[in-house]
DNA sequence: ACAAAAGTGTTAAGTCTACACCCATGA
DNA sequence: TCATGGGTGTAGACTTAACACTTTTGT
């Protein structure tokens, strides 16, 4: 099995970052960790990779595991190598970041497990470098929402321009012009009008729209400049 | 030693994506792989990571054990997990990549190394996944480059304005207006302008300038947009 | 004197920002 | 009828892109 003789192997593990949207607020998945050492504390989704799985389906299958989550949005983020970030093993991990709409994965989440969503401005103390991981996904996701329509993934397939606009205020910790948000994201092509309304928002209800797929996966892969003050984003 | 009993431990290895830059050409560095599978064939500098050292002072190990580079930039890129990546035993690949001018470090590579400059555009076949390592690299410079001051790792101290623009050029795969270009980049107050003409390039001479170090490095977290064009970007 | 690269300015088009009022509706 | 949030247009400032000629100097 040892081929490379002389090497140490170690431990790898894969945490995931889950960032939920559900129309008001971003927040963050977490649990409790239920072994040792830290057990009992908060902690994102862990675990380690196994024999034959590729880092990808490792944070897939950990989702499962401890969430119920399947097919969200994840994307790798960093490897995190302090020698003793672990204090029991040295450990490495490759941390992900998932982003969902809340609401549609609510039911999936539900009652067999026993993660919770934190409002980003009031996670607990985390185990380990967890915390850093955090700090490090939200700064990725803005420096990446800046440019590309990723804040999308953490929308229903129908939603209203003020909820979008209120998602991108979230995610920049900023106020944005309405006037000026909703010519430029219309003016992306990316959005088509629906002829129904929210009317949970307000009285007159805002008008609904969906993602136009064809434009959107094009323009993923481009750039955009979204944001009116890009010293927001680090 | 093994505290999370159950779990299997895998090797961990480092990869160095290594960029350098003469004045005209954009290259990459590499070596000959000097141990089964693979021996002899091209391939980044790449070695296991050890019991106590973190991931960056492993890549900072294996680069200067490698081609006696030291002090040289270096940013962590990509983990590499597929189980299949190397035919001979299971192991996870952390990515970095390195910047630097070519004529400042070739003493320090010269004659003790047998690594060598490739042109991006003419390398060789390369082992395993490295070439995807290579693909996501540049990629990443680009994106990076297109909003952070971060090509100047590939210059020596001083340099000429054309230079930095033939590096853009090499970087972005696209041509600049040169009039544009220096008026953009004197702009942005990075650069002090030096007495002294380098007369290498032409029989006027081009003058040389140097980094305000100082701007350099607020500069170096802020968001640039140097790049007309950003659909090239990616 | 000429070839080769450095250096420099202007204009027109486009984009961005700031800003204020009317609309639709439920209570 | 009024309070609430939704929706829309414009003008001025700024930024960007396109473009061509002069300078220097080694051969």
């Amino acid at each position: 099995m040892h081929k490379y003789s002389k090497q140490s192997r170690l431990l790898l593990a894969v945490d995931c970052i889950v960032f939920g949207f559900d129309g008001e607020t971003l927040k963050l998945l977490l649990i409790r960790r239920d072994f040792e050492p830290e057990k009992g504390n908060w902690s994102l989704m862990g675990g380690f990779v196994q024999d034959k799985e590729s880092l990808d389906q490792a944070a897939n299958r950990i989702l499962k595991q401890l969430t119920g989550l399947e097919g969200v949005y994840l994307e790798q983020l960093f490897t995190y190598g302090d020698p003793d970030r672990d204090p029991m093993e040295r450990t490495v991990s490759v941390a992900y970041f998932a982003l969902l709409d809340i609401n549609q994965y609510q039911n999936q989440l539900s009652t067999d497990y026993h993660a919770e969503w934190f409002p980003l401005k009031k996670t607990p103390k985390l185990i380990f470098d967890h915390q850093e991981m955090v700090e490090q996904a939200k700064k990725r996701i803005r420096y990446k929402a800046a440019l590309h329509p990723i804040l999308f993934e953490l929308l229903p397939s129908k939603f209203t321009i003020p909820q979008l606009q209120t998602l991108y205020e979230a995610v920049f910790n900023a106020t944005i012009d309405k006037r000026n948000f909703s010519r430029r994201i219309l003016a992306t092509g990316l959005l088509v009008k629906l002829a129904e309304k929210d009317k949970a928002g307000s009285k007159r209800g805002a008008f609904y729209y969906r993602l136009n797929r064809e434009n959107y996966y094009a323009a993923f892969q481009a750039f955009m400049n979204f944001i009116p003050n890009p010293d927001q984003l680090r």
